[in-house]
DNA sequence: GCGTAGAAGTGGTCGGACCAATCGGGCGGC
DNA sequence: GCCGCCCGATTGGTCCGACCACTTCTACGC
């Protein structure tokens, strides 16, 4: 954790213990520092560039990477020509620069991804199971129906990742749906698909998705949790089968 | 996905691609895409800022920017006067962002947080039961030690993280400590051992950490499961009923 | 009263300058 | 001939001041 050092700043504590961070670096710490003390809230606009940067002895460039910064992680949001205001701080906002690591990941790390899927996915599946409405299992079966079906492949691979997304959303936990939606890649969810479709075995992939449909149907939650290890294992399989013999071109 | 806009789209004006976007995100993009396609591979040097703003006739400000942005998501790393490299994109280095989340997060995405821990724990612990070895079990002893007993609660709470970690560790699936690192934070669990000893609940704690621990010597992955779940849960019951009311210090 | 044009405010980009850390090569001492 | 120190070139870090692009608000005219 702490991607910044530990330094009980106490409010009021004034020996400055010669800071020797970097200008920008610090501009991060201070403006962080203000949302976690509740001086900015979800939705406060902050000061603008130069004030903040006069603020802080520092200069408007030095004040700007620091914005950038938070800006990537989801913190702050900059509106050209309005100002910069303080994210709602969901965890969807805060959670989207997760998604470089299925983004970019490769080889070993895959399989590690995929390993905690196989954790999250059959949890929320079973707990997706346990809450589903009526409409909620009406709009599934509407995806599922995309599944595997028509001649297009990439509808195929929409439809999955929609699938997926949408019983994750069931749970009403937005931080898992964060979460999940990093470990998922359209990109490897399309190689998956492909390599299926190759060796005759798309029927199988799309026959997971109905009996992870059918234990959500069934309020069933251990069928459901059965239903998405199956699943997430049999994409491992394929992925352990094709490992280094689809990485570079 | 998604952090990039589709440009895939674009229905009826499909003559110009007219990259409309702000010079520093193209230039974030270039360097993703450089990465993605394999031209710049983990630990190789970038360019120097001065040449890759001429390269993309982009201003050093903006390229200075785009760098500070790949460097936050833990993608690149500037060494001071050595230059630019590309990180060896460990799924640890990319989450290291992640740790926001818990750290800036507050009311119910606290519960949110701890509902994913209830999934990812249980199961990582298990695992980790599964395949401990008899000096890594040595180690959690020596660790589970230091909780609760001495007078230090700071102790108590950093012995805590460790334990937990150590566990995940055990796992050997860096993707899954660092999804669980960043779903840590220490000033919460700081919060949760000032709660439960304020209530006289510390041996309640410690005992969950014994259970844990004894159910990892005994290889006992049910066992594991089980105490993981209960100890989450604990906390969580104790967070329910303090939220709101102790927020900030 | 309403819409529009203009002014002010604010983020986005640029170019250049200088500081500070690093690295490499050459010079001198042993 | 080898080792070590020092200096200069390279490169990231910071600062400054200017201008552009977008948003917002205001005052003007209809």
């Amino acid at each position: 954790m702490a991607s910044t050092p530990d330094h009980a700043d106490a409010p009021g504590d004034g020996a400055a213990p010669a800071e020797r961070l970097p200008v920008t670096q610090r501009a991060i710490d201070h403006i962080k520092g203000m949302i976690a003390d509740g001086l900015l809230q979800p939705g406060d606009r902050l000061p603008t560039e130069r004030d903040l940067a006069a603020e802080l002895g520092a200069s408007r460039s030095s004040m700007r990477e620091a914005i950038r910064a938070l800006t990537t992680l989801g913190v702050l949001e900059a509106r050209h020509g309005a100002g910069v205001y303080v994210t709602p701080l969901r965890p969807g906002d805060l959670l989207e620069t997760f998604s470089v690591l299925a983004e970019i990941s490769q080889g070993e790390t895959l399989i590690e991804v995929l390993q905690v899927r196989r954790m999250l996915e059959p949890a929320a599946t079973a707990l997706a199971a346990a809450r589903a409405d009526d409409a909620q299992l009406r709009r599934l079966a509407g995806i599922l129906e995309r599944i595997g079906t028509g001649e297009s492949e990439g509808e195929t691979v929409a439809a999955d990742l929609s699938f997926h997304q949408a019983i994750v959303e069931i749970t009403g936990n937005a931080t898992l749906v964060a979460v999940n939606d990093g470990l998922s890649s359209r990109t490897f969810n399309a190689r998956v698909w492909h390599g299926h479709r190759e060796a005759g075995l798309s029927a199988r992939l799309r026959e997971d998705h109905e009996r992870i449909y059918q234990a959500l149907h069934d309020r069933d939650p251990d069928a459901a949790r059965a239903a998405a290890t199956t699943h997430v294992m049999e994409v491992e399989r394929w992925l352990r089968g094709h490992l280094g013999s689809s990485q570079r071109d």
